[in-house]
RNA sequence: GCGGAAGUGGCGUAAUUGGUAGCCGCACCAGACUUAGGAUCUGGCGCCGCGAGGCGUGGGGGUUCGAGUCCCUUCUUCCGCACCA
């Protein structure tokens, strides 16, 4: 029989959901293994030939790790909850689960058809109420949790609670809010609950904040960042706005450091760790204060620490060493100090100066970086360790955002200050001898000290940790870390999305509960926001938390359960909850735990599960989610694994980006006329300059190698019907452009078509063939039918003449041997470095080989058919059983061992070069000696001639690799 | 501006430790079979040159017997960040 991959492709997918094949044990005696893939939205356009990629090499790298006798997980689900739907809801009418449900039975068949060996019996979808039921309990987890600094981990608040009860806020050292309070223990007491939990949740990791969100009014929405460009809505460009608003908010912060560490113990593209670095943004310096003059303030003749806050500027800096040339302060112009610094005389120009930077959009400020602006508050500000009297400055190249929103400025080191000082006519002053400021500012840290008074003569290393020590004495500043990243915003004003199980009571925020959950997102009758501004939560009709009076609902209670007394008795009332959503990063934010126990009740996972597998081995996706999804989970995990509840601090060991599959577009010609209409004539590529003409994108699956189908296109669309062509060697050749694949560009390749006209098994070769997995690359059907023709070449060598199977039992020749334990050898190792693409090139060579040899060798066949099972594993399934296997055997047999006797030569065909220049090979011997094979190779007539017959200066003989002659 | 990745035939790419540059495909050319094929097979295919030969891994320089690979320098493209104190 011919190579019928319709029916056979069908009948294995068949059979491994049937027979459940894939499913994975959570206990096993095999060791562990877990590939992930980034599990996708399921949105309505459907997946287009780049989606798979990853998929792809995961599957082949799960697939060998299951012959390699690992116990393999490897799930899929759906990131379900999310935007376009939501959109799409709000445009017809119809709830989102509707769609959400269309979409995902769309890509479920899509998946199918490309026969991936998923578990699906562990899938999980994040919109699913037993899915988010466990997300809401790690946000009740997180809300229910501080950041202790000192055990450097995230504590339940209980402790917290007990350590205010007998000491007070003394002796804590947590991350929290700016504004917590100083208390003793019989304060704490004394606060009403209300006022115990207002300040706790300055202390939760997640917690209530004031945040700056896109505001579009004319939608009456919320927008995510990526919603909005350059200030307006991206859907119907109507102008945003920042509000501010109430907004649930992730401590994140508070991992910074471990985030950060943690980077260094796992196996991750080097880029994207990078860019993690710079997101989180360390930097090491120290804080300083600096006091405010005299000249301002009436009497300053207090101590430093009788001094009120609003006295003091604090200024963090990473140049500490620096300090005795700090010849002003720039404050951000929204720092909190700037009104009551500012004097009379300066009010009018702060004022205009304040008004000004509010008005430059963020664009603008970033177009505007080399033009330097500020203003004079009229107030001076003391250098703590020389007493001089420096002028305090606002400006708008100091962000209010990061650090203290306040800088000591360095004229003579930093060349923002630098600018700044020549502009304004301020002092700049030299503070290391080597130091060249002539003409910019010089940062360097080489060479001694200068005009900075005991630091004098020093370098920077002593400096610096002279000064902080100096600091620390006078109560003056101390080391200080200082993130660039700050606290996510974990909130959306929109429907569909995990509902936010807090209830509100006098204004806080109070847990549901845990036997409330999940708490179920309810029907509106609209996906908008309610006339007043609401999200569109708040159009849900007797959505409310009914609060029991103790009976009603068994042991229903409010979380935290610390303190309040005041639930006793009361009436059952109904509390109204919160009305935002979750953002899209809550539900993939732990995800892996789902897959290893999905259908768990009593918990995300059990612990049994999760013990077991661990973490996740191998995690493919794309880098688009560096900063996102995979900052955020690691966040998560560390939270999960402080709590105890998971066992690793990282969740991924080792990373890989797949790269993006960009679209590759077709162009057509087409012939403008005087009056620049465009025509129905279409020029040919090589004769598009020689007219007027206007490129066209063109549908690039009427097109092949670049070569115009004309009565496709004709029938492509209606005003083509008439075209006529101008052609080049009777052909219409069209150019071509890469750009993001997109319906918008005709350029989409949907893997159904290919997998129907080429079946699934070349679709997941080409894909592999392509190119490295990290590597971006256009797509580009031409070539494909290189790797088809390979499949059927390679069932070929199972059948004779006729077609009907034939394979002979007899000893496998030397050089059948050979080729079949290169490719044994080859595979393994381009698997283990996720080389597909070089491993698919040496199957074409070991199946070119046998069929130069003409092996129908079943020992040979029945080999070659498990190393190549991993990428094609439908024609390998068939050929397995009609080898005589079990169905279903081939997904856990043994990978073939390797044995490298079989590729021993006992020859070499050395090149012999001469001075660096290949001139011709010659066999030797492999047993020759370095001296023997210079002997052979000078004793031949072809070399001598080469040489001209001259003595060579030197041969150097590299056994068994080349030979190099110089003369 | 800073950080990262990458530049090899007409195209996708290969060369795993410094050791024959262009494997494997696509496209193209020639041929075989075939009453003109989206079938199969054979041969050719980096560039210049009839050939001998010369030149070739973005450009320039260096180390080395030998460099796509190592070092310096420079250009280009893509990605990320963007006044970060």
């Amino acid at each position: 029989m011919d190579y019928q991959f319709k029916d056979i492709e069908k009948k294995w997918q068949r059979f491994w959901a049937e027979n459940e094949t894939f499913k994975a044990e959570n206990n096993s005696s095999k060791p562990k293994y877990y590939v992930l893939d980034m599990f996708p939205y399921p949105s309505g356009a459907g997946l287009h030939v780049g989606h798979p990629l990853g998929y792809i090499a995961s599957d082949i790298f799960a697939r060998y790790k299951r012959l390699k006798g690992f116990n393999v997980l490897h799930p899929m689900g759906y990131d379900s909850f999310g935007l376009p739907a939501e959109q799409y809801a709000i445009q017809t009418g119809q709830h989102p689960a509707i769609t959400t449900e269309t979409n995902i039975s769309t890509y479920r068949r899509q998946l199918d058809q490309l026969g991936f060996s998923f578990d699906w019996s562990r899938e999980v979808r994040t919109s699913s109420p037993d899915y988010y039921k466990w997300t809401q309990w790690i946000f009740m987890q997180l809300f229910d949790s501080w950041y202790n600094n000192q055990t450097d981990k995230a504590e339940p608040i209980d402790s917290l609670v007990r350590h205010f009860e007998q000491n007070g806020s003394a002796g804590v050292n947590a991350v929290c809010d700016d504004d917590v309070l100083s208390f003793s223990a019989e304060e704490w007491k004394t606060l009403s609950y209300r006022d115990q939990q207002t300040e706790l949740l300055k202390y939760r990791l997640t917690y209530l904040r004031e945040s700056t969100v896109n505001w579009c009014a004319a939608l009456g929405t919320v927008l995510a960042n990526d919603e909005v460009k350059d200030g307006f809505s991206e859907r119907g460009g109507f102008p945003v706005e920042q509000k501010k608003m109430m907004q649930w908010s992730m401590r994140i912060t508070a991992y910074a450091g471990r985030l950060l560490s943690g980077l260094d113990t796992i196996d991750w593209p080097e880029p994207l760790k990078e860019m993690q670095r710079n997101w989180i943004g360390k930097s090491v310096g120290a804080l300083v204060k600096f006091r405010m003059s005299d000249f301002q303030f009436r009497n300053s003749e207090k101590s430093d620490a009788e001094i009120p806050t609003s006295e003091i500027i604090e200024v963090f800096t990473t140049r500490v060493d620096t300090i005795f040339g700090a010849t002003f302060l720039v404050l951000a112009p929204e720092h909190e100090l700037v009104p009551s610094l500012t004097t009379a005389e300066q009010k009018k120009v702060i004022e205009r100066y304040i008004a000004q930077s509010k008005k430059k959009s963020e664009l603008e400020r970033m177009a505007d970086a080399k033009t330097v602006s500020g203003a004079f508050t009229g107030s001076y500000a003391i250098n703590p360790l020389n007493d001089e009297k420096i002028p305090v400055w606002i400006a708008d190249y100091v962000l209010a955002g990061y650090g203290t929103g306040a800088v000591m400025a360095v004229p003579s080191g930093d060349q923002r200050d630098y600018l700044f000082a020549k502009h304004y006519d301020l002092p700049i002053v030299p503070i290391i001898d080597i130091q060249n400021i002539e003409k910019e500012a010089d940062p360097t840290k080489e060479g001694r000290y200068i005009n900075s008074g005991f630091i004098n003569g020093m370098n920077y290393k002593e400096a610096t940790t002279a000064l902080i020590a100096k600091l620390e004495e006078m109560g003056a500043g101390k080391a200080k870390i200082n993130y660039r990243m700050r606290d996510a915003i974990f909130g959306r004003q929109r429907y569909w999305g995990e509902p936010v199980p807090v209830y509100f009571k006098d204004g806080l925020p109070y847990l549901i509960d845990e036997q409330e959950l999940p708490l179920i997102l309810p029907e509106v009758d609209k996906y908008l926001p309610t006339e007043s501004g609401e999200p569109p939560l708040a159009r849900a009709k007797g959505w409310g938390y009914h609060l029991a009076s103790g009976k009603a609902r068994g042991s229903a209670k409010v979380s935290p359960p610390i303190g309040g007394g005041d639930l006793e008795g009361a009436e059952p009332v109904v509390y109204e909850y919160e009305l935002s959503t979750m953002p899209g990063w809550a539900g993939s934010s732990w995800y892996w735990y789902r897959y290893m126990d999905a259908d768990n009740d009593d918990a995300f996972a059990s612990k049994e599960a999760i013990d077991y597998w661990k973490d996740v081995d191998l995690y493919i996706g794309g880098s688009e989610h560096a900063t996102g999804h995979l900052l955020y989970s690691r966040f998560w995990n560390k939270f999960l694994k402080d709590m105890n509840l998971a066992p690793e601090e990282e969740p991924f060991k080792k990373l890989i980006n797949q790269g993006m599959i960009q679209g590759r577009s077709n162009l057509v010609y087409r012939l403008i006329d005087d009056l620049g209409r465009g025509t129905n004539t279409f020029v040919s590529h090589a004769f598009r300059n020689q007219y007027q003409t206007s490129p066209l994108h063109v549908d690039v699956n009427i097109v092949e190698n670049d070569i115009l189908d004309i009565k496709k296109f004709k029938e492509w669309r209606p005003e083509f019907e008439n075209a006529e062509f101008i052609l080049e060697n009777g052909k219409y050749v069209c150019g071509f452009e890469v750009e993001k694949m997109s319906k918008r560009y005709y350029n989409v390749v949907n893997p159904d078509d290919i997998a129907n006209r080429y079946g699934a098994d070349t679709l997941r070769m080409y894909e592999m063939f392509l190119g490295p997995l990290e590597q971006s690359k256009p797509w580009n059907t031409n070539g494909i039918e290189g790797v088809f023709k390979f499949l059927r070449k390679f069932w070929k060598l199972f059948h004779d003449d006729k077609l009907n199977f034939s394979v002979v039992d007899a000893e496998p020749t030397k050089q059948e041997l050979k080729s079949l334990h290169k490719i044994i050898r080859k595979v393994e190792e381009d698997i283990e470095r996720f080389s597909f693409n070089t491993s698919v090139s040496s199957f074409m060579i070991a199946v070119n080989e046998l069929t130069d040899l003409k092996c129908n060798n079943r020992a040979i066949l029945t080999d070659l058919v498990v190393v190549l099972s991993p990428y094609a594993p439908h024609i390998c399934e068939e050929l397995w059983t009609m080898l005589g296997h079990q169905a279903g055997t081939l997904s856990y047999v043994p990978y073939p061992k390797f044995n490298p006797e079989y590729l021993v030569e006992d020859e070499f065909a050395y090149p012999i070069s001469v001075n660096g220049k290949t001139r011709m090979n010659l066999n030797i011997p492999l047993n020759f000696e370095p001296s023997a094979v210079e002997a052979f190779v000078l004793g031949n007539a072809d070399v001598q001639k080469y040489i001209d017959h001259k003595a060579p200066k030197k041969v150097i003989v590299v056994k068994g690799r080349i030979v190099n002659i110089v003369i």
